[in-house]
DNA sequence: CATTTCATCGGTCTAGAGACCTAGATAAGA
DNA sequence: TCTTATCTAGGTCTCTAGACCGATGAAATG
């Protein structure tokens, strides 16, 4: 079995000791580095190219862990970085995950899930605290409810197609009615949800998640 | 420490079995009910109220796990529905989710994985399989390339506002030019994109993920 | 120096979008 | 039964969008 080469980011030292002393009872994994700020992080990161990051993302008073790992992630795409942290805020979250971070963890993890997450991490596999999965199903899954459910099911079904980019005409052959019933019914959804014109309420749509 | 109710939804027996036969090796879990079909799933729950259920998605040949998902949801709220099959297509994945369904995993997983994932039901907590994770952060995420890079610095920033619902004067306003420049601007987008009009502009580029 | 790309701006013209008003058919509900 | 909501459809009017034409200056590139 090949031994995981894990490398620890954490601007508290004790914390870095706590994880690395229960890290290295494990046979397969070995702590190869440490770094208590993103710049060191980065250099450090290049230098011994570890094959797992656990990164915290709140860094030297701000949260620039998440800078850390896009650097990283750029310049070394086979190190996986695990995120973890106190903090299961979306405006954490989801810039993490778009930085390029594999898993997020927050801190009350138990040590097994921990070894399990760097385990499958070096296996490219991702691993996200239940919390964490709950916020991005949550933000992809958002409820079509808000401004929505104000519209009648033929005005959702004919704003659902504004938003695949169709015109009156195609939603007119579409949904076998007349143009003018089509321009009635983006007349009242224009009104209903106070917006100016058929690409904001494609936009709306989108950003609501309505679509997909 | 309350007993978490369990009803199991498979078409098969053996697997329900298999299922049950552990689950019930656990102190603070009890089956308490099974079904071999989408109506059966349905008409049992709404009796015995289960607090979490295994859902196969493959039902009587057709994947109608969804609709039940879908109806048991709407039925019965408090009733957290785990996902247990063997597919992991982005078909069956999006869809169930999207249904209300709390947690996806894939029928490998262990037998303590499976009970830590009942526990975390019980406690709204989302858990999926690695492989379903990866899927969902990739949908999420995806990269914000393709058509876009063949437009120029200018265009990007243009078509970003047009993705935001804003009109060419407010275009304009925003970039300090003339209306008529916005115009050539947008004419030279949908061309280069092969699009009819700034809605679908706005459509691809909330498609493409380019939209945060 | 010549060429190309890009950003800027103008004019014209047509088709579509959207506002506003009216109105019939149907179904659900008080 | 009367009322209300919804879907359907038409008419008119105004304005925006977008296509297509040309043109200039700047900057990069050969």
């Amino acid at each position: 079995m090949k031994i995981i080469r894990v490398m620890t980011v954490d601007d508290h030292e004790i914390v870095r000791q706590g994880i690395n002393s229960f890290i290295n009872t494990q046979e397969n994994i070995r702590i190869v580095g440490e770094a208590d700020s993103s710049k060191s992080a980065i250099s450090v990161a290049k230098t011994i190219k570890p094959d797992v990051i656990l990164m915290d993302l709140q860094l030297e008073h701000h949260h620039s862990g998440i800078e850390a790992t896009e650097a990283i992630k750029q310049q070394i795409p086979n190190c996986e970085i695990i995120i973890l942290t106190s903090y299961y805020q979306d405006d954490y979250i989801f810039p993490a995950l778009a930085s390029g971070a594999l898993s997020y963890l927050l801190k009350d993890v138990s040590p097994v899930d921990l070894v399990d997450a760097i385990v499958k991490a070096a296996n490219k596999q991702t691993v996200l605290s239940p919390i964490v999965a709950n916020r991005i199903l949550k933000e992809h899954y958002k409820p079509a409810i808000d401004p929505f459910i104000s519209l009648t099911e033929r005005e959702q079904a004919i704003l659902k197609l504004i938003a695949q980019g169709l015109n009156n005409t195609e939603i007119s052959e579409q949904l076998f009615i007349s143009i003018k019933t089509v321009r009635s019914h983006v007349s009242n959804i224009l009104s209903k949800l106070q917006l100016r014109d058929r690409t904001q309420a494609a936009v709306m749509a989108w950003q609501q998640g309505i679509m997909s």
